[in-house]
RNA sequence: GGGCCUAUAGCUCAGGUGGUUAGAGCGCACGCCUGAUAAGCGUGAGGUCGUUGGUUCAAUUCCAACUAGGCCCA
């Protein structure tokens, strides 16, 4: 007689291989066609809110494995949060305006842009943002990520683009919003502003000049050594832009470097960096010089020096960027012609002075070279800096320089007007900064590091020079210049582009804009130009507290949790916080969880010239979106977060893992109706009420390891409990149980309770991370009263202490050490060809005193855990083992006596002894009835 | 160059307030099983705790510098 008929082995439908690739779509389509997403908006209703503001991802290109990453962990937060009681309603935004798709438009249009105007562009633009919204769209949905995929927000909507004029129209009531000169990348072929992005950088040749300024304050004061010499005193400077001079304001110094006076003959004397005076005296060809006097830096402040070409005087300032890597360490500073030159200059109450016009000419400012073009006025600039004796040294210099990205011509820094928001008027930097220490930031570093930010940035310049965008609801007076500002134009503004959008500013004649009979404040005209300029799309997204969740009462303000990358701290949380700050008087948000990024797996960034990029879809489409989600949950995302082909082997391979052990465990629930089979706790067999408790403690700790956000403690907790506590240990001792006693045997019975709470508690603890896999295995779950529909709409397991009992996990704890001891004897065994299987041996154990108590008090539980065919316990001695849980024993281990039983494989010595079934052991003839 | 952050076995992670032979799982090696089988079980080998100094009786743990890497600036 075959007796394999006569087990109860698994049976299951669910496979062993996942086929994800395939399973997912199907999975996705029913959740879709169930409308899971909106059950769960309505489980939602009247529940706690936990609201997860998503920050939109730009609508441009596919998605990468840094935004999967950002919305996996978004959604694994969100579906935790849901099934522990939550309304955590999320809606997905896309940032639509700005320059990256004005970019590819352009391109794309090619040629045919010239002829086009703003609005024909700006279609263009929505079109492509368009586009790419929905190819990300179906990204992000494949990836398993819940929420409102059918209403996202967009920033380019009519009642968005609204909003931001109207949050623009609040700074302007406090007038916080200033216009005034900055420097900014300008192309003089393309007569328009640059974007460091429009800006590629090319090797070229300059003149580089050496230039001396005579001082004209006394250094005596300073500098008594340079007393005899005082009207003979000059600053050396070296510039790689000769034409800047003209604009030459100041000369800036570290205050911590130390620089000399250098006596020479054809030249007087000369202040530069001590360090460099040997390389400049040889440049200059000097030969014979002596080093008067040396001094700091700070000893310069104040000062001046006469311009070489003009009357007018030069301001010597202190600057931290200064450096000793070429020139002089005394640097030329025209604060209208570069980014450091403004910001120092600001800072000294300079004037940001750049006399070039659009064509990049200088204008009638600048005698003796207006109207020239500034590249081609370096030779000019040269040779009056040499014939008033200036000029020091003038050389070749190589380096790397800017061009227009579009018609390659080399481009220049020139000032012009632009929008700004002060952080000094109304107190905003500093409201900013008690608004930065009222928010809980994860890691805490995120705090200090924002509030530098925030502490040490200049006013926000919102002005780009751009089409895609919301423009700057201000007007000029074409009469007399004057600015018209206000909250209530702002206001009015916004209510046409609530009706056709940001594009009514392109389209309408002023007048339509503007409420009727307005009149420049100031001579009455009523010929008012609209502005040009659009508005930074970091505000865009940065008021979405005002346009998408103060409006939303399914959302609210402050959210609860802002997630993204730790580049946000610069960027959305910056810009966000400064907006809900200035307007609102507080942070949009309660929380701000930062991840960090995606790196190969040696902890270098991905990038196309290294060549270790990786695209979600080669993932997805190898493995499915399931690994991704796994990978995601591996990692403690807050510092970078790996990828390799190892690691992502190591992911497989865990995955594989925890589907086995819940097909194993759905297997051997076959036959079982828990309305009907439930064995009731107090009924059940001590190893699987030990089993539930350690289940408990799992679930305990799964719990608030999603409380706290770090889903890469639950990858290890549920992975060793996986493979440490239940295939190991529970389950691998279990099938004796499960195979050999009668379907419906309370031993069997037992068992399947014990299983069935656990793989149902498990599924629910690793669904929002595996939501695909966990989705699968509830199906396959028996079926029992109140089942959801979706696991998603299930309720997370919370720990019950009825099915606890510390005095038992103790008494385990030191069962499973024995079975360790155990183990390591067998193996023995097994090296020396003794045994194959444990199930050959027979264990016997010695002790005394309170262990050999406890061993017999056990005994009969031994075999089973052991795996053995028979144990035998006495007392004697050594040699121990020695052991703090254990105590002190001896293990042997031999050959097991009798017979292998057929049927259940065991040694025993009772085989024959039923007339029915003489092959079999008695054990297993009394479960063949 | 500046600010912030990270650095423990091949991989992913543990290692309160410094104190005996630094842990786990995976992977790897070897073996077992063939009634979870493109599965399962057992045993074992892997770490100068990035480097160098310092504080201390004692440092993976505190301090500093350096190196490598990341984010943001310049």
């Amino acid at each position: 007689m075959d007796y394999k008929e006569t087990l109860c082995l698994p049976r299951t439908d669910f496979p062993m291989k996942a086929q994800l690739v395939q399973k997912e779509p199907e999975i996705l389509r029913r959740w879709e066609e169930g409308g899971i997403y909106h059950k769960i908006i309505e489980a939602s209703q009247g529940r706690r809110k936990f609201i997860l503001h998503d920050g939109p991802p730009y609508a441009n290109g596919h998605i990468h494995l840094g935004t999967a990453l950002n919305k996996i962990l978004k959604d694994i937060i969100v579906k935790s949060l849901f099934m522990m009681g939550y309304d955590t309603f999320y809606l997905p935004g896309w940032d639509c305006h700005g320059l990256p798709i004005e970019h590819q438009v352009e391109i794309s249009l090619g040629e045919k842009i010239a002829g086009m105007s703003k609005a024909e562009v700006r279609r263009h633009c929505r079109e492509y943002a368009e586009r790419f919204l929905s190819i990300q769209r179906d990204e992000f949905k494949r990836l398993g990520v819940f929420g409102l995929w059918e209403e996202p927000y967009v920033t380019m909507s009519y009642d968005y683009e609204a909003t931001i004029v109207r949050e623009l129209g609040r700074f302007i009531d406090q007038g916080s919003i200033y216009r005034a000169r900055k420097p900014v990348y300008w192309c003089a072929t393309c007569q328009t502003a640059l974007a460091e992005a429009e800006v590629e950088y090319h090797d070229q040749t300059t003149p580089a000049i050496f230039v001396r300024f005579r001082l004209t304050s006394d250094v005596s004061g300073r500098v008594p050594e340079l007393a005899p010499f005082k009207d003979d005193t000059h600053v050396v400077i070296w510039t790689t832009t000769p034409w800047t001079i003209p604009a030459n304001l100041a000369v800036a110094f570290h205050p911590d470097f130390t620089y000399a006076a250098v006596r020479t003959k054809p030249y007087g004397v000369l202040i530069m960096a001590e360090d460099l005076v040997p390389s400049c005296m040889s440049t200059f060809g000097v030969t014979d010089y002596e080093v008067l006097a040396v001094f700091k830096g700070t000893a310069m402040e104040h000062l001046k020096a006469r311009h070489p070409l003009y009357d007018r005087e030069s301001l010597f300032i202190l600057a931290p960027f200064v450096t000793l890597d070429a020139g002089s360490g005394c640097v030329h500073i025209a604060p209208g012609h570069g980014e450091e030159d403004y910001e120092i200059g600001k800072a000294y109450g300079l004037e940001i002075y750049a006399p070039v016009d659009n064509e990049g000419r200088f204008t009638s400012e600048v005698e003796g070279f207006e109207g020239r073009y500034v590249f081609e006025a370096n030779d000019d600039v040269n040779r009056a800096l040499k014939d008033r004796g200036a000029l020091l040294h003038l050389s070749d210099y190589d380096h790397s320089y800017p061009y227009c990205w579009r018609c390659k011509n080399a481009i220049i820094f020139r000032s012009t007007n632009q929008w700004f928001i002060s952080l000094e008027h109304a107190d905003l930097r500093k409201k900013a900064l008690e608004a930065i220490t009222k928010v809980r930031w994860i890691p805490s570093w995120g705090k200090d590091r924002i509030y530098s930010m925030i502490e040490n940035r200049p006013d926000w310049c919102i002005s780009r020079q751009r089409a895609w965008g919301v423009p700057i609801p201000v007007f000029y007076c074409r009469n007399c210049g004057e600015i018209l500002a206000s909250g209530d134009v702002a206001r009015h503004v916004a209510e046409l582009f609530e009706k056709e959008g940001a594009d009514a500013w392109f389209v309408h004649p002023e007048k339509d804009l503007l409420p009727e009979g307005t009149r420049c404040a100031k001579c009455s005209g009523d010929d008012l130009a609209k502005e040009e300029d659009i508005v930074d799309v970091w505000f865009d997204s940065g008021v979405s507290y005002a346009a998408v969740c103060e409006k939303d009462p399914r959302l609210g303000v402050p959210v609860d949790m802002y997630l993204e990358g730790s580049d946000q701290h610069r960027g959305w949380f910056h810009s966000t916080l400064l907006a809900s700050v200035g307007t609102r008087g507080e942070a949009p948000y309660r929380t701000v969880l930062t991840h960090g990024f995606v790196v190969d797996g040696e902890g270098r960034k991905m990038s196309k010239s290294l060549g270790n990029t990786i695209a979600p879809q080669e993932i997805i489409d190898r493995y499915g979106a399931e690994i991704l989600r796994l990978w995601v949950s591996a990692q403690d995302f807050r510092n970078d977060i790996r990828i390799s082909q190892e690691i992502v082997e190591r992911l497989v391979e865990t995955y594989r893992r925890i589907r086995n052990t819940a097909r194993f465990m759905l297997g051997n629930l076959w036959g079982f109706d828990p309305s009907r089979d439930m064995v009731p706790y107090g009924d059940m067999l001590e190893m699987d009420r030990y089993a539930l408790h350690v289940t408990q403690e799992l679930i305990s700790r799964v719990r608030r390891a999603y409380e706290e956000f770090e889903p890469y403690v639950i990858y290890q907790l549920v992975h060793n409990f996986c493979v440490v506590d239940m295939s190991a240990f529970y389950l691998d001792v279990l099938k004796d149980r499960l195979y050999v006693f009668k379907k419906d045997s309370l031993a069997r019975r037992s068992a399947q309770t014990a299983l069935f709470r656990i793989v149902k508690d498990l599924t629910r603890l690793i669904a929002p991370i595996l939501a695909f896999t966990a989705e699968e295995i509830w199906d396959h779950i028996p079926g029992f009263e109140h089942k959801a529909e979706s696991v998603h709409l299930s309720d997370m397991p919370e720990p019950d202490p009825h099915l606890m009992d510390d005095g038992l996990k103790q008494r385990w704890e030191r069962i499973l050490a024995l079975r360790q001891e155990v183990s390591k004897v067998l193996e023995g065994l097994r090296k020396d060809k003794t045994i194959g299987h444990s199930l050959d041996a027979c264990v016997k154990l010695r002790a005394s005193g309170e262990t050999l108590s406890f061993l017999q008090d056990v005994q009969g539980l031994l075999a089973d855990v052991f795996i053995c065919s028979k144990v035998e316990v006495e007392e004697g001695e050594g040699p121990w083992i020695q052991s703090e849980v254990l105590g002190a024993v001896a293990v042997e281990a031999h050959r097991a006596p009798g017979v292998k039983c057929p049927r259940c494989w065991r040694y025993a010595e009772d085989i024959g002894t039923s007339a029915s079934h003489p092959e079999i052991c008695g054990r297993c003839a009394s479960q063949i009835g």
